[in-house]
DNA sequence: AGGCAGGTTCTTA
DNA sequence: TAAGAACCTGCC
């Protein structure tokens, strides 16, 4: 089915912005996984779109995936040229990311499994998990495996999975998941500082695993991880402060723009 | 061959 | 409470 998206847009960008690690280039367009649902995108005009599925699964799902209900083009309009110049032009290089509404757990177990890991590496891991332990989608598709999926392996199982010291955090996590020692979908409730105690409450995570898990996993689109980019970024260019005040409660989105900027025009 | 990568835990003062 | 070492693995 067709759609045509108004705002910010970009496949390419947001496949490259880190927050997401099963969306990738297939051909013309791009193969994107949540959980146990994929969809083939491809851009087929300006601002329109075709999407391998039908009408009722973009509306039932993949809307709200892309987080269509956000107007990103407005949230890069609090941004002062004069007053951020930096930020600005970051923002325009990152023009057509949107920050999507992905899975709790899918998040959590992503960004265990992220640290130390450089972004192909932290693909690759995931894309064996899910072939080790999700179930078969498509024609060599897999799902992201469920909680009690990965529970019901042993830590040799997982060693397939290349995770290294990370092995024991993962399934450590799907464990409390799948035995209902936590509910990652009751947390939704919890205020931005419970979520944040909660989170760290889990072996293998830490302050900055935790930010990405409310950014990319709850959507609380203030949440600012920092990772050794951003902290490059607030060193070399924000020693008198980065303005949280003036973005909020949009500073995850921020965040995005200058991790993106960074990384890809080396300073 | 040694160092380092989208961090966190464990140990020690 | 705070700094420093150790940790898997893959890639330069």
């Amino acid at each position: 089915m067709k759609v045509t998206i108004k705002d910010d847009f970009d496949l390419q960008k947001i496949a490259d912005s880190g927050q997401c690690f099963r969306f990738n280039k297939e051909g013309d367009g791009y193969s994107v996984f949540s959980l146990d649902k994929h969809v083939f995108v491809k851009q087929v005009g300006e601002c329109e779109y075709e999407f391998d599925c039908t009408q009722k699964e973009f509306d039932d799902f993949w809307y709200s995936y892309f987080d269509i209900d956000t107007d990103y083009r407005q949230i890069r309009g609090r941004i002062d040229p004069k007053k951020d110049p930096y930020l600005f032009k970051a923002s325009i290089y990152g023009e057509g990311i949107r920050i999507l509404r992905q899975d709790p757990f899918e998040m959590l177990i992503s960004f265990i499994i992220s640290q130390r890991k450089n972004i192909p590496a932290i693909k690759a891991s995931i894309e064996k998990l899910c072939r080790l332990a999700g179930k078969e989608i498509g024609k060599d598709k897999f799902s992201f495996p469920r909680a009690e999926d990965i529970a019901a392996l042993s830590l040799e199982e997982l060693s397939g999975c290349s995770l290294g010291y990370r092995d024991k955090y993962v399934l450590r996590a799907a464990e409390a998941v799948a035995h209902k020692d936590i509910d990652l979908f009751e947390w939704e409730k919890c205020d931005d500082k419970g979520l944040m105690d909660n989170l760290l409450g889990l072996y293998g995570v830490g302050v900055k695993v935790a930010n990405c898990e409310i950014l990319f996993g709850y959507h609380r689109l203030d949440a600012f991880p920092r990772d050794v980019w951003i902290n490059r970024v607030l060193e070399n260019r924000y020693q008198k402060g980065f303005d949280f005040e003036r973005y909020a409660p949009y500073n995850g989105v921020m965040q995005q723009y200058l991790f993106f900027y960074s990384r890809n025009e080396n300073l």
